[in-house]
DNA sequence: CTGTTAGCGCATTCAT
DNA sequence: ATGAATGCGCTAACAG
């Protein structure tokens, strides 16, 4: 009977050791072996090295649930990305999972497809779980939600995208300046004609890139050209169609921006289909590094929007944060700067 | 006074709304409001839906670590990997924490960089956040860690790597009849001389990738030769050496085997700098897909490990496991089957 | 249908 | 230096 109960518990409820188990085993208080394994020398030298044996030997490890319940300290942090696909996105959740675990934080990871009601869904999880921290790129449609952080005082980081008003740091790219500084190159090298691909009007970094762009080519004095400027969703097929539009046209482009991360591919397949030497027939500049571009013949250079940087930035900045919750310092907002990179897809243009 | 003690604690501690909280402002016991919000439908009508109305205007949300400790669901996977620069890992995390999201968990991510002691500290902190579940590509090195969570009942799922006598399910791919597949691929096109690169002996994907190879080989009765086996760490240098070595052989192979993925970008490299056209000059067969793969020019014929099936695989397992925890079944080892996909790289060899 | 009572595992007063 | 008592926010068993 006694038996047959201990057996069934056995199988079914495999009871986690806790305070009261090991406290028992030694003849103490519970509150005696919490301050023991606490180690703050509030127990008795010789009674905590043998609870700290006990514990060991029982195989004690705390419950971090109840723990977080009394002390209001969760050490989850969540972490919000569109996807992982993209590089820029994995190097971020790589350097950020990595720098908050040796801050003693674990992350939930949360990859919303850029989809408002995913996100909204996963924000709620995040503060059920009373995350001490959240890092994420906004898709702008739940501020309600991100107000209940902030309100909470739960810090929030901002990556990429930027309500205004948004009650929280946000760490940004510097696009135009990125794009301006990407075509101002190519127009030092001596090209005017620059064909470029952007994303839609609706990005951000469609709007912002194209605006660097027509900077530096008024600054130079180059008229925009219509045809020059593809828009487009961001993927490899768009990349390809709108590359051999732009080389096809009566007088195509002598360089070409491949602003449009995704699209890069889809423009290299048509740059090697149509055996285009670069950069001797065409220079090619990318945007956003990845990892095989410097390993292609030639190496592509690129403008590195800096994800890592981003990505420490971020980590940083959410750490102070929690560290100095100074609820009336929020809602800042940092550039990061981009870098040109340069490789071996440029060269000289036809000159002015 | 009061004022100031009001004051002073709605800045400094931002309350989070509780049940009691309802409670007392709809003038019932807690339990009432825990149960209205459950809806099990325990609850007169009216005011149930009294209740859901102030605790929806009160912005309450459940503290999910008080539920957790109670239930003793934490709702929490872990998810260890050695990094997320890798294609197939980077897929298995995001359909990973998809699927489980789904499901209602949330998960934990750790990236180890296949160093035994993070992995020992994450799998600690895993165990104190009392994860329902695990998934991870283990060192090998921890197994006594592991089985803390085995013998709590906590389900584990291996990727990639197996010890003998591991306590939990695996699933590892078929590098063996992956490799020899390919291999066999070549020889079928009419390929001898068919140089290959692989991962170290030590590693498991080295081990075996050869012994795909060589099997293939034998069963077509060409002699193995040592010159034209390649073994390397998984990055792009090895790759680059690796393949001018084989090309600068006196009689060099006439198809590559990049079984070694890092080692891809490498060899493509060299490819490109010595303008070796693909397929008619050499045929070129890589392992583990690479999104850019099919956008190359010729796009690259792959051995495909099949990373998202193996991650739908691992989260639907742990989810059974986690719903039967049958205590009695664990310990089975699933191989997920490689495919070859081919594309444009491969062509004709000179025969037999 | 509802309120009261008991914990979940731990940290932290308050006594001693 | 230690034990007893209290409560974190919630669920669940027990009475009514």
């Amino acid at each position: 009977m006694s038996d047959d109960e201990i057996k069934k518990n056995s199988i079914r409820a495999p009871h986690f050791v806790t305070l009261r188990d090991i406290a028992e085993s030694a003849s103490v208080s519970v509150s005696t072996v919490s301050r023991a394994l606490a180690g703050k020398g509030l127990v008795n030298r010789r009674t905590e090295s043998r609870i700290l044996r006990i514990a060991e030997a029982m195989g004690y490890r705390p419950n971090a649930l109840a723990r977080s319940l009394v002390t209001r300290n969760s050490g989850l942090i969540g972490l919000m990305l569109h996807n992982l696909l993209n590089a820029s996105f994995q190097r971020t959740a790589e350097i950020i999972q990595t720098r908050l675990a040796d801050a003693g934080y674990q992350l939930l990871l949360c990859i919303t497809g850029d989809n408002p009601q995913q996100e909204a869904d996963f924000l709620s999880m995040l503060f059920d779980h009373r995350v001490e921290g959240l890092i994420y790129v906004p898709t702008g449609k739940n501020m309600e939600l991100i107000r209940r952080f902030t309100d909470s005082g739960v810090p929030v980081v901002g990556l990429i995208r930027r309500q205004i008003d948004s009650p929280y740091d946000s760490i940004l790219l510097d696009d135009i300046n990125g794009a301006y500084e990407g075509t101002r190159y190519l127009l030092e090298l001596g090209h005017k004609r620059i064909g470029i691909l952007v994303g839609r009007p609706e990005t951000n970094s469609g709007r912002e890139r194209l605006e660097g762009y027509l900077k530096a080519l008024h600054e130079f004095g180059v008229p925009e050209n219509p045809n020059y400027i593809c828009r487009g969703p961001y993927n490899a097929p768009f990349g390809k169609q709108a590359c051999e539009t732009l080389l096809d046209l009566k007088t195509p482009p002598t360089a070409l921006f491949a602003a449009n991360h995704e699209a890069s591919f889809g423009v290299m397949r048509v740059l090697s289909e149509r055996s285009i030497s670069i950069p001797d027939q065409l220079s090619l500049l990318c945007y956003e590094d990845e990892p095989w571009f410097s390993w292609q013949k030639p190496a592509i250079s690129v403008v590195d929007s800096g994800p890592e940087a981003m990505a420490n930035l971020a980590a940083e900045r959410l750490l102070q944060r929690i560290i100095r919750p100074d609820a009336f310092s929020g809602g800042r907002e940092l550039r990061m700067g981009a870098k040109l990179i340069i490789r071996d897809s440029c060269g000289a243009g036809p000159g002015f």
